[in-house]
RNA sequence: GGAGGGAUGGCUGAGCGGCCGAAAGCGGCGGUCUUGAAAACCGUUGGGCGUUUACGCGCCCCGUGGGUUCGAAUCCUACUCCCUCCGCCA
């Protein structure tokens, strides 16, 4: 959310974003509920101020034996006016609020200007394509040969979009698993957390997820809980509604968890193989930081999830996100994508943001200030990696032409010491 | 699932329907004292919203929502969460 005073006194900021996102909005409309709701706020205390001084009085004269009979029916026809009043309040506020919630954030000056992925500006590369003297083959099919990635079976025990791993395909998502955690926890500081992979309602609207996304949800029948698209989704919330202390910050935490989107806007799009799963593994990276630090910290942040691919040993170059292109409660947006030989493309493995206060604000998650002030926390988070897509990545670049898999050195401890896979 | 108990400020814990945004203690912060620290003493110490250049002023918040009342932390009601016991269970 953003704060409602750029709104009132920076129109034409928030004019300018939207246009930059090409997104539509009635900001006229806006401005008009805003000026209603303060309207009746001042007219409903200005009644309630008068109210609580009668109220006052009818004690003092009740104390001192005095007739309070014409107090008390003034008195009564304030409290009606004031019903009314609320009631009008109550409901032009939730106007107010269903705008402000739907108001994407504004991105940083740094963020290019476009409207598609094309306009993404590449700001890194890191090592470089791997040479084949075969054919390279795309995972799906070297996750056949091995019966190590059974995608009809998932289909028949669920549907579309699900993975069968089997033994070293699912050992090697778990060793993944672990050496990201191992690295992040070890070696960049952060802390671990297991969160709960349901969360309600306001959680997901903390993050932004909720009202505008809520057909990208799976949502539990009978109870209103939402399997958790990204673990930036409870990990973010861990301090919703808490005031933080300055000296904390910045605080850093890493977890696994299993992730669900329904993809509803992708049909028929990314269907062979682990790119695009209604259910995946995900390491994310979330970190609160103090405003003036915290696109500091997002260079941090990805250079921590870039360390992942570099200790695999895995080509991969990083994208800035061009406006057209920035998720809806992010101000900036690095995506690490990875070189998918098999495939002959480039893969987005890993999405690194700073959010400034746009979730805070939201979710309420403050910081006191040295000088005694609350403000909120800036909010940043990054995958660190996706696991489905860093398996793709793993047997993509290291399948050898006998269709055998070469395991990672920095994966072999975590497999127990496997240097090659053979069927 | 059944039975009972509870939810008040950073924490502990009082609170007759009006004088309660709320006692007291602890903690935090500032000060006195001290070479320094501790102790002691004094002072101070929640959040949201609206308004204001600012000082300030006003409104709201005692788990959440509804109700009773001229007036609710206090009464009624529904819900949520936590604790104890029983049952079931990975």
């Amino acid at each position: 959310m953003l704060d409602s005073k750029i709104i009132r006194e920076r129109t034409e900021l928030l004019n300018e974003s939207l246009r930059k996102r090409g997104v539509s909005f009635d900001v006229e409309a806006l401005l008009k509920v805003d000026e209603k709701r303060r309207m009746l706020i001042k007219e409903t205390e200005r009644l309630k101020n008068e109210k609580n001084k009668l109220s006052d009085d009818i004690a003092r004269l009740k104390k001192a034996g005095s007739d309070t009979k014409d107090y008390i029916t003034h008195l009564k026809d304030i409290g009606k006016r004031i019903g009314e009043l609320d009631q009008e309040l109550r409901q032009t506020e939730k106007q107010w609020d269903d705008m402000m919630l739907i108001i994407p954030n504004i991105p940083h000056t740094s963020v290019p200007e476009g409207t598609t992925e094309e306009d993404n500006k590449v700001v890194r590369i890191w090592g470089e394509k791997p040479a084949f003297d075969f054919e390279p083959l795309p995972h799906w099919d070297i996750g056949e040969r091995l019966d190590i990635l059974d995608f009809k079976r998932a289909a028949k025990i669920t549907g579309s979009r699900f993975t069968l791993y089997k033994s070293f395909g699912a050992q090697l998502e778990r060793a993944l698993i672990n050496f990201m955690l191992d690295l992040h926890t070890r070696e960049h500081g952060y802390t671990e957390v297991l969160p709960p992979f349901m969360v309600n309602r306001q959680t997901m609207t903390g993050t932004g997820q909720l009202p505008k996304f809520e057909d990208e949800l799976f949502r539990l029948d009978g109870i209103d809980y939402f399997l958790i698209p990204t673990a930036e989704v409870p990990v973010t919330n861990i301090y919703s509604n808490e005031i933080l202390i300055e000296d904390e910050l910045p605080i850093k935490f890493v977890a696994y968890t299993p992730c669900f989107r329904k993809e509803a806007g992708a049909h028929g799009k990314d269907t062979r193989g682990l790119t695009r799963q209604h259910q995946f593994n995900k390491v994310e990276l979330v970190k609160f930081s103090l405003p003036e630090t915290s696109y500091d910290e997002l260079e941090g942040l990805l250079l921590d999830a870039e360390d992942v691919l570099r200790r695999l040993n895995i080509h991969y170059r990083v994208s800035l996100l061009c406006t057209g292109d920035l998720g809806f409660s992010s101000a900036k947006t690095y995506d690490i994508e990875v070189w998918l030989p098999g495939q002959n493309i480039y893969r987005e493995i890993s999405s690194c943001s700073n959010f400034e206060a746009f979730q805070a604000r939201r979710a309420m998650i403050r910081y006191k200030k040295t000088n005694g002030k609350n403000e909120f926390v800036h909010t940043l988070n990054g995958s660190g990696l996706a696991i489905g897509r860093t398996v793709m990545a793993v047997l993509e670049n290291y399948q050898n032409q006998d269709g055998s898999i070469t395991v990672p050195e920095v994966l072999r401890p975590y497999m127990n010491g496997l240097e090659r896979f053979y069927k």
